[in-house]
DNA sequence: CTAGGAACTTCAAGTACTTGAAGTCAAAGG
DNA sequence: CCTTTGACTTCAAGTACTTGAAGTTCCTAG
């Protein structure tokens, strides 16, 4: 028995709809290679995706989500469709995402401080608690200062 | 204006870690007039914030989190809605930004979990372990949905 | 069947940064 | 004192889309 039955086909709007990328980031990612070429209708030139060309194309939204470049994501399809023996280079940019998560987290969590730190200070000011408010200033600039090491060990 | 002395002044590279705005388009703000000019170094020529920049700067940044395109912020700007303002503004503008931090701590975790599972997976197949892999795989594709869904809201 | 509108097409230009090159300046080590 | 290291500077070019114009094509309704 075939498996290969009709399948349910998708046009571009519906392709954006469930992979999360607007048709026009759909048009450029084929259009510089990130995505293969999709088929065209027989009568107009429409793209016409089928299920396996969603696959892939959520496959690359996944890759973009986490905030891989355009270059990064060429190489990981690439090498996805080489199999699984390029399993080395794959966890090389992995790591390297890795790593740019982590240093991403630490920057937010410093932020978030900051802004905490922020808020008590208007709210201070706001009750006319002026001791309070420079004691939080200070505590901002020696926020700032702790950054400012924490450069350096 | 505060009688107080600006006592403590911060580099570029602080001001981006504490706002979140890279150095690179702190500048860039600059040059197109988002942000007005920032003083420099007496014989450096390098940019020296103060407490009152940095609370501009802030500002700019929450109103750029929020999605504001560069002409309405200059616009923003233009009609003296920016810089010293009042205590309650301040508050409400850096809780919105305190919830979008809190948003992005938790979208840059699930990615983190994400690409881990991934390194996971690589491994796995570079072991030649096929059962491991598959379950990462579905593990990974499940990671995968939460992931698109965080993307949105 | 045919008219109208929504949705598709390409391609060029615009947007909002980002990166790289080339140079300046300033504290730290030899 | 000198050199190296590194953070900063400007400016031009690159990146990753996004939008707009102008022209098909699909679909639905009269």
């Amino acid at each position: 028995m075939s498996t290969r039955t009709a399948q349910h086909t998708y046009t571009i709007k519906e392709a954006a709809a469930l992979t999360g990328l607007p048709a026009s980031t759909l048009r450029y990612y084929e259009s510089i290679g990130v995505i293969a070429p999709v088929s065209r209708g027989a009568s107009s030139r429409h793209r016409v995706y089928d299920e396996e060309d969603l696959d892939q194309v959520m496959w690359v939204a996944c890759l973009a989500a986490t905030g891989m470049s355009i270059g990064d994501m060429k190489k990981y399809v690439a090498n996805g469709q080489l199999g699984p023996s390029a399993a080395r280079e794959q966890i090389e940019l992995l790591t390297g995402q890795q790593q740019r998560l982590a240093l991403e987290a630490d920057h937010v969590a410093l932020r978030q401080r900051y802004v905490a730190l922020k808020i008590d200070f208007w709210n201070a000011t706001d009750a006319g608690d002026e001791a309070r408010a420079e004691l939080l200033a200070d505590k901002a600039r020696k926020l700032a200062d702790d950054l400012k090491r924490a450069g350096k060990p």
